[in-house]
Parts: structure tokens; C-alpha cells; sequence
DNA sequence: GTGAGATTTGAGCGATTGCTCAAGGTTGCG
DNA sequence: CGCAACCTTGAGCAATCGCTCAAATCTCAC
């Protein structure tokens, strides 16, 4: 997954991968059926992976809107330590792959469409809990939303200057905010 | 340009090149002298073409903001009438091409730097005509809004509905206008 | 220890990659 | 027309691509 999220699909050599799995082309063919099949199994290990780290978000806090603020944040301050990820591997993939691979393309955005949904869901949570306004109109919230994100994201990859993220990061918490009921 | 702009580099063959310039190798080489030259080559006409929409629209418009206003809304609408563009060529050479690549990636990243500034001198325009507060930072403004164009670029390719995309755009100018004095 | 079944190996497949260069074409000047 | 200077051509180079498969190796019940 890592290899394929940073270097990209076609970027990505069989040689790479055998080296990143220690496997040799037969066993990697016998485990994996193809390229494309290993890449699609690893864009589905980073869809759960992000579902994941936005359940546990929702979890650890204490409101919905908490929890996209730390997450909004942890983006800026560079999330795990020293080692920070290239931007969102669905976004990477929606823009770099040409749309003739149909499989791939399709399924990166319907990865996309799911996280924007997951977004929504916790809108309507922050609605609920009194934290947006009733009126919200949810599913362009959720849209501007994860697309606010990928922007925070490409920029930290363009430039990741601390101080410029998290002025960044806190400028989407406001506008996000200024919806609050 | 287009066909790079479209499939990136690694995703570009020379076969692609053949039929796009309607050119044998041997001419190409000779032209060119390599797939990587002409890719750069691509990407500075890329970079130029854009400073002149920009200059274009700051010339057609009253006013600096003005110029920033159409400019976002013609991204939303559609720009150039049926045939959308993909986003920002220099955005996806980054995020695309190996950072080992260092002459490719180093350029993108310096032309996107220049652009950047572009925005930020438009900006200082808009400071002395009044429009925007007097003390706003314009440096952290151009890197905002160069990835709100850059992120409402990325949306247009995911998904070109127009109402949303048009809701989007408006959202990024009224934020803008918040600075106003 | 032995043999059957599962797994791993890596040489090497045909295709394609970026690229070269001798050969042939074109152009413009006298 | 003849000749020199340029440009285009495309077969084909070495390298690499994604991928295969017979043979070697490992695993484990008996």
C-alpha cells in the first residue's frame, strides 16, 4: 500500500513491489492475481484505514465537531511524528491514473464517494448534537468538507511549514464553524 | 502539454508523444532532445499560459478582486464551453512524479512558487485599491487561496456538477471577501 | 523418515519502454 | 540543374515492463 501511495500506480515497478514484499514474482502472482488486483487491495486496506482513524476520532472525543477539529489539526501538525504520508491516496489516484483504466478509476472514487458519506454521517451527528445549524445543507457541507481536507493535505506536501498548516487547518475549523446554529 | 497535462508523465508514452505531434522518434530527439526536456518544456508553456489567463482577467475586470471573482467562477462553470481541463497541470505533476525525479519535481513545485506570487501581487493590488483589509497577510492569503482553486480544480474533475461547484466557488469568494476592511 | 501437498523460486517469456542513427528526403542557393 | 546543408524517417537497440511455469524447497501427517 505505502508503495503504490507514494510512487502511484504506473509509477510503481514489479520491482518495487518485490523488494517491499520480499517476494518473488510467482508468489506475489499467486497471492495477488495481477498489478492492478494488488493495487485495488490496496486502495481497499486504505479505505478501511481511514474509516477507521475517523471512528476512532469520533470515539476519543467528546462531540463530532471535536473530533474533525483534531483531526483537521493532527493534519497541519504532521500526525505521526517525523514521517508525514502523501496526501489522500484515493485523491492521488483519481488524478493520476487515466480514466481508460476504468476498474481502478472507478473504484478510487467510489472509495471517495464512501469517505464523503462517513463525513456527512458525522454532520448530521454535529446536527443532532446541536453543534450546526438544522438547516445545514449536509451533503454540500460534507463535500466542502473533504475537499477542504485534500487541499490541507496537498499543501502540506507542497510545503510542510508547521505554522502555515495550522493557520490553514484553524482557518477551515472557523469556516466550518461559522455554520454553527 | 495536453496529452502530459492529461495521463502525467510516467503515464505518457512516446507512442503517445508520435501521434500528438504527429512526429517520427528521430524528430522528436531531434526537436527535443528527451521525454523529460519536452515534459519540462510542457510545463513551462503550462506555467505562462497561466500567468496570462490570470493577466488577461485582471486586464478585462475593474477591479483586482473582481478579476479573482470571474476567474473562480469560470472554473466552477466550466471555463473553455464543453471541454473541461483537468486540474492544475503543475499540482498533479507534484503530486505524481517521483520526488527522485528531482529536475521534474523541483520545477513543478518552483513554477507553482511563482504563481503563488502572482496572486499575492494581485492581492497587494486589491490592498491599495481598498478592497481588502490593509493588514491582511497577504502571503498566507495566496497560499489559501491558490489551494482553494486548486482544490475547487480537483472537485471539477471528481465531480462536474455544476450547482455545486458553483455553491463551492461562491463559498471560496465570500471567505475571501471576509477580509475585505 | 518418508511421501504428498502446498509454497517459493528465478530464469526467462513476449511486449513495450525511451532512445539512436544510418539512410533517404527536402530545401534553397548558385 | 548540382550540390551542400538541413530535416525526417523508421527499423531496431538495450533495458525494462508485467507476468508465467517447471523445478526446487518447505511443511506436516503418518
Amino acid at each position: 500500500m505505502r508503495i503504490f501511495w507514494e510512487k502511484g500506480y504506473e509509477g510503481t515497478s514489479l520491482k518495487d513491489l518485490e523488494s517491499a514484499l520480499s517476494m518473488k514474482p510467482g508468489s506475489i502472482y499467486a497471492a495477488f492475481k495481477s498489478k492492478e488486483n494488488l493495487f485495488l487491495l490496496a486502495m481497499e486496506r486504505y479505505f478501511h484505514n481511514s474509516l477507521n482513524l475517523l471512528n476512532d476520532a469520533r470515539l476519543t472525543c467528546e462531540s463530532p465537531m471535536q473530533a474533525l477539529n483534531t483531526m483537521i489539526n493532527s493534519i497541519a501538525t504532521g500526525g505521526s511524528r517525523d514521517h508525514r504520508s502523501p496526501p489522500c491516496f484515493l485523491l492521488k489516484t483519481v488524478l493520476t491514473t487515466s480514466p481508460d483504466n476504468k476498474t481502478v478509476f472507478s473504484k478510487a472514487r467510489f472509495y471517495l464517494d464512501a469517505i464523503r458519506q462517513e463525513f456527512a454521517s458525522l454532520l448530521r451527528e454535529a446536527v443532532q448534537a446541536g453543534e450546526l445549524d438544522a438547516e445545514t445543507d449536509i451533503e454540500k457541507l460534507a463535500m466542502w468538507l473533504q475537499s477542504q481536507i485534500n487541499a490541507l493535505r496537498v499543501e502540506a506536501q507542497r510545503d510542510p511549514n508547521e505554522p502555515r498548516l495550522s493557520w490553514l487547518a484553524q482557518e477551515i475549523i472557523t469556516h466550518l464553524g461559522s455554520f454553527r446554529s
